[in-house]
DNA sequence: TCTTGATTTGACCATCTGGTCAAACTCACG
DNA sequence: CGTGAGTTTGACCAGATGGTCAAATCAAGA
C-alpha cells in the first residue's frame, strides 16, 4: 500500500496498467467471472504485486466503474439548452453511437453490471443518473411544449437512445453474426438519424 | 443418471424444478457467477441429487439456453407474409415487448450470454438466428420495394426492435431507477408504437 | 410382501480463488 | 555510496466450488 503522498512514477504506471487490464477482463467476463490472476497476468504483474496497488478485486472494480461513469454521462451533460433542439438531440445520439464504437469495453462493463441488477452502482443510478436525466428530460419537455420537437414520453425517448446505441457494443457478437462483414456503425448512423428525425420532427 | 427410458413422474418433477431454479440463478448472476449449490438449494434438492439429474452445471445451462431459444424466436417466426405489413411489424414489436414483461429472466439469461461474447451459443446465432433473420428481412425488403413500408436498413430495423424491447427487461434496474413507481411497460408500448408508425409509414 | 431399479445423501476430494506475509530486491536522493 | 522508502515475489492459507461415490432409502410392480 503506497502512502498517501503524491504517487510515484511506478505507481502511476502500474495502477494504469491494472485498470486497463481490469477493463478488458471485467468487461468480457463480468465481476464474478473474472479472477485476480487474470487481471494480474494481463497487466504484467504478479498477483501479490497487483494487490499491493489495490486492496482487493472489488476495489479495482469499484474504481473502474466510478472512474468511467463520468465519461459515460458526459454526452448527456453537454445537451445544450441554447442549441437547435432536433440537432442537439441528433448530436447526442451520434455521440452515444460513437462511444459504442470507440469504447465498447466500457459499455459492456456497465451492461454486465446492469443485467445482474447493478449491485455495485445502484446508488449512482438512483442519485447521479436520475438527477441528470430529470434535468435533461425537463429540457426536452420544454422543447415539446414550445413545439420545437414532437411530443413523446421523454423518459422513454431517453431509454430508446441508450438502447439503440449501446446495443451495438453490448450485443456486438449478435450484430456481427447477422451482419457478417458489413460495418455495423455505418448503417447504424444512417438508421438512427432517420429514425429520430422522423420521430421528433414536429 | 436415469436410464434412457421414458422419464418417471419424479424425474419430470425434479428436472423441471432444477431448470426453473437455474433460470432464476443464471439469469441474475450469469453462468460463472452462479453456483451449483445455489441452484440445488433453490430447487429444494441436495447438490449430489441435482447432479444425479444433470451431469454438470454446464449441462443445465446448455439445456436452458437451447430450450428457450425457440420460445425466444417464435414471435419473429410468426411474422406473416400475408398480413398488413405495418400491422405485422407493430404486432411483432408488441409481442417482443410483452415477452420482456412476462419473461424478463429469459431475456436476461440471453443478455448475460451475449454481453460476454456468447461463448455457448455462438453457433446458434450464426446459424439458426442468422437464417431466420435473413428470411424475414427479405420479406421486409419486399414490402419496402412494394412501397408498403418506408425504406430503412432491414437489419438495423431488426436490431432496433430487439434493442428497444429487450432493454426493459435487461436493464430493468436502470429503468426503474429513473421511472420510480411509474409502470415501465405502459409508457413503453405507446412509445414504441408511435416510433415505428412514424418510422415505417411510407 | 418382496425385489429391483430409481432416488437420495453424507462424506469426501481436487482445484480454484481471493488474499496474506515476511523476506528480498530496487530506486532515488542526501 | 549508503540508506530508507517503495516495490516485488515465493510460499502459503482458508474458504468456496464443481464433482464423485458408496451406502442408505424409497417406490412400484410381480
Amino acid at each position: 500500500m503506497p502512502s498517501d503522498r503524491a504517487p510515484t512514477r511506478i505507481q502511476k504506471k502500474n495502477r494504469a496498467a491494472i485498470l486497463e487490464a481490469a477493463l478488458n477482463v471485467f468487461s468480457s467476463h463480468g465481476f464474478r467471472g473474472s479472477t485476480v490472476d487474470q487481471i494480474a497476468t494481463e497487466s504484467g504483474l504478479s498477483k501479490p504485486n497487483l494487490l499491493y496497488y489495490f486492496p482487493s478485486k472489488e476495489a479495482i472494480h469499484t474504481e473502474l466503474l466510478s472512474g468511467l461513469l463520468e465519461t459515460w454521462l458526459a454526452p448527456l451533460h453537454d445537451l445544450d439548452e441554447n442549441g437547435d433542439p432536433l440537432e442537439e438531440l441528433l448530436s447526442y445520439v451520434r455521440r452515444k453511437l460513437q462511444m459504442s464504437q470507440e469504447l465498447p469495453r466500457e459499455s459492456r462493463l456497465f451492461a454486465n453490471e446492469l443485467v445482474q441488477g447493478a449491485p455495485r452502482i445502484h446508488e449512482a443510478l438512483s442519485q447521479d443518473l436520475k438527477a441528470l436525466v430529470d434535468e435533461k428530460t425537463a429540457l426536452l419537455t420544454k422543447w415539446m411544449d414550445q413545439g420545437k420537437i414532437a411530443r413523446v414520453h421523454p423518459y422513454h425517448l431517453m431509454f430508446s437512445i441508450w438502447a439503440l446505441t449501446q446495443h451495438y457494443a453490448d450485443f456486438e457478437v449478435q450484430v456481427r453474426a447477422i451482419l457478417g462483414d458489413e460495418d455495423p456503425f455505418e448503417g447504424a448512423e444512417t438508421f438512427v438519424d432517420t429514425l429520430y428525425r422522423k420521430l421528433l420532427t414536429p
